[in-house]
DNA sequence: ATGCCTTTGTGAACGCGTGCACAAAGATAC
DNA sequence: GTATCTTTGTGCACGCGTTCACAAAGGCAT
């Protein structure tokens, strides 16, 4: 679930599973408040419920990167907090590019949470010769003719994609190329990267449309008791239902003659308009 | 992994696995894609590889929803983008507020992806009264003592949480009184809801951090032969190592002996910034 | 019709992640 | 030193998700 790419046992990390790492930084985020109020130590219990997560999940995490606890006592905070920031290699600088500086892009720019924890915005790139020398979050934009010369001269290893979704490959081969190994997608696209590199996406589209999955539901549920099991629908919803699009049916996928799972309602409307729904990319 | 909310059993979404809603939005994009350049069919092979996924899983997950194949042919483009859709819940109308117009609520407010499939910004709700009327993405921006009545007006049952980290709970607390039930979270916090509310994290700083120990595991493999497994340390990276924390140790986290962590941290190492860095919240 | 060829749909095996429950470890009190 | 109490670390079982592999289904040619 993690990368984009699609070969690839996954986990390996020294034994490390992916899902213990990508709760790490949450117990970072916990553990630098509760450092910050000068706890000296922390009970899994108490900690797990910080993080939002299980107790007994916490500790199998932690027990993963060593006994750093104290039975009867709990885990030492400033301890920790190290531990963890060197097992995410946190305590060392890590350079990162982000190109496209559109909205989205301009807005990690100035995202805070980036310099706070090691990640230093090394450039900012984007395809539009007008932004070059723009300054966004103080930093000069540059022209992504530049990309490979800003890569190789300052080190970097980790890029952001913001660009629209067409873009988003072609800048993506260009920055493997150049030496990225690590990519945070933020481009609606799939992104095909050699072995080796790791993809992270973040797609804010897909979020949306996982909630409203989970929204139409409980509006299902809690409405009308369905009749058919195949009566999928949500017996409409109680916001205000506007756009509602073509309202008639499932087209027939039947190759042969008859029109077999029609089933939904109405016989297939000719939805011209859905041909017509724009791929829209972002930012 | 999904919500945020600690207990739950998770699915139980009439049957369909929530690692498989998960994926529909990705097979949606892709037939999209298809379906404007005409074609009538696709085969779960070449969907799977547009999508990025193996095309088993990709039949299994479309078993989930039923029998919308064809043997020997393939999947019908146009009939699935409507069934997924319906699935999702995209065929109606979803309003949505976004609260917290600072840089990241801005680009949301522009961001294309969420018009384009039927998700709607009714409102930008900030806390600044000098926001207010001002226009972001064409939509004047409203203050947030309007909340409760924007949400009650427009039927809204989707909010987008893009504040700083410590007015989020509070926020999501008075979306959820105000009848929202799903809630797409950009603050890098872990928000407490009620059962029956539906919770999704979007974290730039965790991806990060998390591409971060890829990164430095893959540096750790390549460059040197690690002596002791104790010896995480990845060696010094091949990049320009700048700002290296405090070098030395971890201290002990020993309960007994010394006073220790009173520790402002003067014990420790001598990174007395430490204490000081910033739980620096995002836009 | 009959047979061949393609592609779906799914039964079954496997592996990862989660959570329970408890023994081991250490601190603390006496 | 001994007993008690707290909290960690983990063995184990369970369930979800992934993948393989194949039989069933349908199109298409003859």
């Amino acid at each position: 679930m993690a990368t984009g790419r699609p070969h690839r046992p996954t986990t390996r990390a020294r034994g490390i599973p992916e899902a213990t790492v990508a709760r790490l930084p949450l117990y970072l985020r916990a553990l630098t408040a509760l450092s910050e109020r000068s706890v000296p130590t922390v009970s899994s219990e108490e900690l797990a419920t910080a993080a939002g997560v299980n107790s007994a999940k916490l500790r199998k995490d932690f027990s993963y990167l060593g006994s750093y606890g104290t039975r009867g006592v709990g885990y030492d905070v400033e301890y920790l907090v190290y531990q963890i920031s060197r097992e995410l290699g946190l305590t060392q600088d890590w350079p990162v590019v982000i190109v496209g500086i559109g909205n989205l892009g301009a807005a990690l720019a100035n995202y805070g949470g980036f310099a706070s924890r090691g990640f230093r915005v090394a450039a900012l790139i984007d395809a539009d010769a007008a932004m070059a020398g723009r300054p966004v979050a103080g930093i000069a934009v540059q022209h992504i003719d530049e990309l490979e010369s800003i890569i190789a001269d300052n080190g970097v290893s980790i890029g952001v994609i913001a660009t629209p979704a067409g873009a988003a490959q072609q800048v993506c081969e260009r920055l493997v190329a150049a030496g990225v190994t690590s990519i945070l997608n933020f481009a609606p696209t799939v992104l095909t990267v050699p072995d080796g590199v790791d993809v992270r996406k973040v797609d804010l589209s897909i979020e949306l449309q996982i909630l409203a999955f989970h929204e139409q539901r409980k509006a299902g549920e809690a409405a009308a008791a369905p009749d058919i099991t195949d009566m999928v629908t949500p017996v409409a919803p109680p916001v205000a239902a506007t756009r509602r699009r073509a309202d008639d049916a499932p087209v027939r996928p039947v190759v042969d003659g008859a029109a077999r799972h029609g089933a939904g309602d109405a016989g297939s409307g000719p939805d011209g308009s859905d041909g017509g729904r724009s791929a829209a990319m972002p930012a």
